[in-house]
Formats: structure tokens, C-alpha cells, sequence
RNA sequence: GCAGUAAAUCGCCUUAUCGCUCGCGUUCUAAACCAAGUUUAGUACUUGAGAGGAAAGUCCGAACACCAUAGUGCAUUAUAGUGGUUAACAGCCAUCCACCGUGAGGUGAGGAAAAGUGCAACAGAAAGAAUGUACAGGUAAUGCUGUAGUGAAAUCAGGUAAACUCUAUAAGGUGCAAUGUCAUGUAAACCAGCGUUAAGGGCUGCACGUCCGAUUGCUGGAGGGUAGACAGCUAGAGUUUAUUGGUAACAAUAAAUGUAGAUAAAUGAUAAGGGUACUGGUAUGAUUUGUCAGAGCCAGUAUACAGAAUUCGGCUUAUAGAUUUACUAAUUUU
């Protein structure tokens, strides 16, 4: 349960992805960014996460469900390190900007950098 | 054995840990109805299933749905030996012809030039609106006539239709973001019927023809759009095997079988091991002592193309590598 990334916990509406790069703020360590935004939820769940991979940049449909797999994975297992005891609600969605195919290792290291650089900001 | 030709098949596997989507069942919680219990929603657990031969390109053909029933003529587009096959096709099968290959085989936009228009290298005076060389014949006169000469073809026609064209056949449009249903909540908004008026608009590019119809009055209904949820959504021209008919594509019959349904879009990540192929080394073997082979062992590298999106039948293109069958030519051996 604790690793879990259920149905509920990602972000599928339209209205608040549209919202969220709206309104939302950025993060970046390359090659991943992270676009966030306070948010209420009836549902229960804490956060709302998506994944996301520029069609320009990689044009297979194949490298892109592959990427996109790498970023759910790292996110589903860093994500009670950091989050576990959060209290406020957050809409989260992370991009990868970078050209080349990763390696499961790097986008697990950058996600790390990435959620610690949120955390300092967030603080402030 | 080597070189080739044509078909067909497969296209990584195992274990552990952590996850994802859907179905069935069970437990608990919440809501509705008096209760038993049922229904709906959610949580947890058990269990079952979970990408391809091209899922791709979206190039043909259909099913299905809707549009104002979508008619007629012209235009437009597509197809093109002959016969068969199919729900349908531009696909597939058989066969004839032409060309290519020693051969197995391969390739073909292969209907019509006696409807008309256009085009044509070199040679030639001249390849159609422009005339003429030599010799011979003929005339009042003239390329008027014959022969020679050029060429595939000379006032006699021929070639070319991946040139226009003609002939035959076919084609209404838009696509599952189609389309239908649901609950929340508000207006001066919406829908239906009848009447009024006829601007404007639609039906395929145009014409004919045809249909809708702003506005406004009355009556009735309780709803429209956007976002969301559900249905459409996977049992279908299904798959496998056998038999029969057919040269074959294919058809018929019988038996067995249940096989993804996501929606910012599930089918994954990590670790270990194993296949397979290639490269190098080596045990070893052969030896003309230069080297050659190397099935076992060790190491390294590679493991492709590519991700369902309403569903089928094709075509095209991309694919590391592996396997099977039939056949051909030359050579060697028997």
C-alpha cells in the first residue's frame, strides 16, 4: 500500500490538468520538471500526479510508454520518502525534457534531486 | 556440400521482490427502502486474464452509426487481357500474351488508333497543311504518274492512349471525437405542434429539382450547451483440427475452444540466471611445420522492428535472428 500508485492517485481531468499549467509553478532539474499546485481533493487522496512526454521530442509511440513507465515507477517508489507525512493537497505533473531514452537509474537519481528541491522551496 | 528460387512458421525464456488495468467471488463501510434482504458506490483479500506480425502507414474494401430519403443530367474520381473467388475490393487464385532469367521463377496501368485532337529521335526533299533530287512516262502546262533513294512507316497509311479522348463497370456525404442515455443547477435561454412571412441556408463541384427555414403569435413540454459518467466496446464474414468438393483462391460439414478493453490512455520496474547468434582466446584434432579446423570450455558483444484505441478483409512499409517444405543450375561422389 505504501508503494502504491492507484487509479485515484493520478491526475486524469481535463479541467485540472488545464489548471494546473495555468496557474501552477515549475521545478526543473534536468531532464525532468516539475509543475505543482495546491489543491483540495473529496476523494481523500494527498496528491494527484501525471506523467508526461513531449510527442516532438520522441515521435515513437513505443519510446514514449517506455519513458513514461520509467517516471511512474521512480515517482511510485521515492514518493513515501518524501510525501508520507504531508498534510497539504498538491496537483503534480512531471515532464521529461529531455532528448535521449533513460536509463531507469538516472530518472530515479533526478527524481530524488527533484522532490528535495521542491521540499526547500516549498519551506520558503 | 555449395550457389540460388518460391512458399510457410516463429520472433526470447525462467525465478524472486515491488507495482498497474479489467472480470468473478468473499469481508467490511456508506447510501436508498419498515425489516429480512436487495441494489449502488468504495476499501481490503483470494483467484483468473492482460499488445502485434506488422498493433505502424491510414493506401484500398466492408460492417456499424448519423445526416435534410440523399433523385436526374453533366462534370469528377477509380478500375481495365480472360475466367474464377469473396460480404466487398484496386485484394487473392488460375490461365493466355509480352518482356527478363541457363533454370526453378520473376515483372507487367496488358480494353479501344475504322470518332476526333495532339506528339514523334536519327535518316530523308517531305512524317501532314509543306514541297522536291535523279531516271523514265505523260500533259496545253504543273510532282501529273512510276521507279530509285531515306526509314519501322511515304496523299497509302502506320506508331503513341503512365497524351487528351472513347468504351465498359463502380462511387451520396461524414466518421466511434459517429451516435444514444443519465444526474446537478440558472436565465430573457431550449424542445414539440399549429398558423404567419420568405430574408437566408442545405442536399456532391454545377444545373434542374427538392428540403429546411430566421422573424412573429398561440398551445403544450421541462429541458439545451460545456465538462463528467455510462452505453456503443468486443461472440466476430471468430480461432483450431478433421473430412469432403475444387488445379487453386475458396466453399460446405463436423468436433473442440472462450482469447485485452485502457481513456494524460493498464500490460511495468529492479535483481539474478538461462537460451540463441556473432567475435576473440583456448583444450583438442589435422598437417606439406607455412598454417587450417575447432562441436567442448572461457571472455566479450548483440538480442530487431515496434505499443491495441469501434470491429473485420487486404495492400504497403519496418524488422536482430531462427526453423521447415518444395524446387532449379553447374560441379563432385556413388
Amino acid at each position: 500500500m505504501v508503494f502504491g500508485y492507484s487509479k485515484k492517485d493520478k491526475l486524469k481531468r481535463k479541467k485540472l490538468i488545464e489548471q494546473l499549467f495555468a496557474e501552477g509553478k515549475a521545478v526543473t532539474v534536468f531532464p525532468l520538471r516539475l509543475i505543482y499546485l495546491k489543491a483540495d481533493f473529496n476523494d481523500g487522496s494527498i496528491l494527484k500526479t501525471g506523467v508526461s512526454v513531449s510527442k516532438k521530442l520522441h515521435k515513437k509511440a513505443v519510446n514514449r510508454n517506455k519513458i513514461k513507465r520509467l517516471l511512474r515507477e521512480a515517482y511510485r517508489l521515492n514518493k513515501p520518502i518524501y510525501f508520507n507525512k504531508s498534510e497539504t493537497s498538491y496537483l503534480f505533473m512531471i515532464l521529461y525534457i529531455g532528448k535521449e531514452k533513460p536509463t531507469f537509474q538516472l530518472v530515479d537519481e533526478k527524481m530524488k534531486l527533484l522532490f528535495e528541491k521542491f521540499l526547500k522551496l516549498d519551506k520558503n
